[in-house]
DNA sequence: GGCTGCGTTCTATTATTTAGAACGCCGTAT
DNA sequence: ATACGGCGTTCTAAATAATAGAACGCAGCC
């Protein structure tokens, strides 16, 4: 199945995750290839644009493509631009880190964050990725996926930690108890030190787009500060969502609440 | 030379640039292939985890993917995020557009930006690019690099309006005299229209990582005005400079200024 | 001065991708 | 109700394109 092309996407992926540039046989020992496989291949990419040989040592590093790339990619939903504001407001009302993520799948992929000032702070990286139905932003984005749930749901998800969720039918529940509150929680089901509080933020046309929230250590983010936060998260949320033309946020939250299947989109 | 890693790659990007799914013989179309070619190469591509199958409809879309390996690109220069609150101060000292561009071979491509509240103001997008002899970041970027330009610049370049400079020894000159000032002028060299004024960004190596400006109407930014914001420009770039743990920007900048070819670096 | 590591080049062998037609599906127009 | 046209998908023989492995040139190092 086209394994030229899996073999160049891997090593531009290998390239990409490197803290540097890398040289031939490094690479070959890395992907199990022959040097003249890696070299044809990186020449390959070199023509693409992906790659180039750093400068006098016989290295190759990733130019900026990828970034171009991407950049295309978000540029039709330019939601983390819209959404910098009201994350710095949140990051300064709960002092934690704030997140934007957007669903991928089975996962979530951090699309935008404010680091929190404190000394003690939840880890993440912008790019990153996390599994979606144990961290809150993803239990908010996939609680209102239509259907009540993504489809093709296993009936089993992996565990992280004692607290994790794994059961498709509780995760329904929890995803049904989501939409009734109108924000998700994260009680360390990813990283048991780590707890999390999320909303769901819906685009002009009322469809769920991404899921902004805040998480920091447990032990400051207990049940009862994490309930108190999360009327400013939902706000900042629906706020953002106003920002993207949705207008009828509360009600369009409400539908799916209500147990509404498919509820009518509107913005 | 692996044309199967070309094709995939293209599609990539063709994929990415499109505003929404496509459908495989649209695909087919674009790309001058057969539709079972492309429908293997799109196959192989969803396996990779870059694409995906439209719900429903026999389309396909880009993953977030792409944006997941950018930014791990990026991590390693965290340059965008360390210079938000700098170009935000920026942006309101000069109510005018603020742009960090980083160096892609000839050309420079926008990282991050701050958009003029001001009616009237430069486009630009996240991601694109501009020809780098042509605009004020790019000059910036170009002037210092080692030897006093970069390597491989053409005895000529491409004209894009009256006033751009297509001579590689008249750009010389540019480039001597953005280094004796400390920062780059752009007078409608790129559009006709759109003036701009850029200071480099070093890191803590002292090397020249990033250019830092700002651009707008020729109306408003004439050479007075130009030159009355270089100081708040210049100290943007220094301060960020100084926030990637640079500690001699002056120091190093008046170094490439009296004609030193590769000045001691220091951070 | 020879050795070891690197990136690069070369070529016959081989597995891979390719083109093109046929298939099944669905909505539309007849 | 039915035939049509367009779509994504599948299949298979034919041939192109990628592969492995050794040889080469060039460093720096012992």
């Amino acid at each position: 199945m086209d394994s030229t092309l899996i073999k160049g996407l891997t090593m531009l992926e290998v390239l990409a995750k490197s803290p540097g540039p890398r040289g031939i046989s490094d690479l070959a020992g890395e992907l199990q290839l022959t040097k003249s496989n890696v070299h044809r291949t990186l020449q390959t990419l070199v023509a693409a644009g992906y790659v180039r040989p750093s400068e006098g040592t016989g290295t190759y590093e990733c130019t900026l493509k990828l970034f171009e790339l991407a950049s295309s990619v978000m540029s039709r939903l330019d939601v983390p631009s819209a959404a910098d504001s009201y994350m710095h407001a949140l990051a300064s009302e709960t002092n934690e880190t704030v997140h934007l993520a957007m669903l991928d799948g089975l996962e979530v992929i951090y699309v935008h964050k404010i680091e929190s000032q404190q000394p003690v702070r939840a880890y993440s990286a912008i790019g990153g990725r996390a599994p979606a139905h144990c961290v809150a932003t993803g239990k908010a984005l996939l609680a209102y996926q239509d259907g009540g749930g993504p489809t093709g749901l296993p009936d089993r998800l992996p565990r992280h930690t004692g607290r994790t969720i794994t059961g498709r039918d509780e995760l329904l529940g929890e995803f049904a108890s989501v939409r009734r509150q109108g924000y998700a929680i994260n009680r360390g089901e990813w990283r048991e030190s780590v707890c999390g509080l999320a909303a769901i933020v819906l685009d002009a046309a009322g469809r769920p787009t991404a899921a902004i929230g805040i998480s920091g250590p447990a032990e400051r983010l207990r049940v009862t500060a994490l309930r108190r936060y999360a009327p400013v998260v939902v706000d900042a949320a629906r706020s953002l969502s106003e920002r993207l033309g949705c207008t009828r946020y509360d009600q369009v939250v409400r539908e799916y609440a209500g147990g509404a299947k498919k509820p009518n989109k509107g913005g």
